[in-house]
DNA sequence: ATGATGTGTGCATGTAAATGCACATGTCAA
DNA sequence: TTGACATGTGCATTTACATGCACACATCAT
């Protein structure tokens, strides 16, 4: 029961990380997006790229490297950016592991519902 | 070049579905916590164990069904949900799958950056 | 029939994050 | 030095979404 409870936490903390949070978010997107196809690029040539300010994409550049999904590199006065595919990976990849073994240990593989055994608020 | 535009579009696509979507919420993610915990729950029971109004509740429940990770189920005049743990697991699964091989086949895992080769806007 | 209970939806509000502008900082060329 | 260029940050605005209330609808009991 308190495993259970532990086990339940420990997955919320998982999915609340700032990974999948960078991850959703449209524009984020769009710059990972030009990234893929374009490879390493400063700061000036992805915001060329797209309709946001500079300083936005700035800003959502901070946010992927935050999340280990991209690398920044001063390359004099540019800062030069490109996606970072083994951590991207490894990311989900660390991420899934947990999930479905915590998922395993936590919750019966069998979630069928009893129809039955409702709980009601005290 | 085209291929790997293609590429890239397929990962935004991939992982802005609604799965992560649904995932990147912290108050849904304690709506999955109470229903790992608790199992099937109604949704007045699950309100009760949360701060939140019961009809707020009741529209994380639809948007995480929508998502796939939960299945409602009428019971008389109660909505019965229940974790679909495989499909929460598969669906990250399948996710992650997707999103290896297109890395694989898009981005050279090297992504070392050249320090040279810098695109600027026209 | 009546009333009580459980749930979902329309609508307005609150809130957190994205966006854009202006300015400051740092870098290269003259 | 000066000036042009690239980037980052403070600040205000916009926008998307979560939240809560009120009401409508459905279901069960009497």
């Amino acid at each position: 029961m308190t495993a259970r409870a532990r086990a339940a936490a420990r997955i919320v903390e998982l999915l609340d990380a700032p990974l999948l949070r960078a991850l959703t978010e449209p524009a984020r997107l769009e710059v990972l997006r030009t990234l893929l196809v374009g490879g390493p690029a400063d700061v000036g040539a992805i915001a060329a790229a797209l309709p946001q300010h500079r300083s936005v994409i700035t800003r959502h550049l901070q946010t992927l490297e935050a999340a280990g999904v991209v690398r920044g590199v001063r390359e004099g006065r540019r800062h030069v950016y490109a996606i970072d595919g083994a951590a991207l990976v490894g990311g989900l990849e660390r991420l899934l592991g947990e999930v479905r073994d915590l998922a395993a240990a936590c919750c019966p593989p069998t979630d069928l519902i009893p129809a039955a055994r409702l709980r009601r608020r005290d």
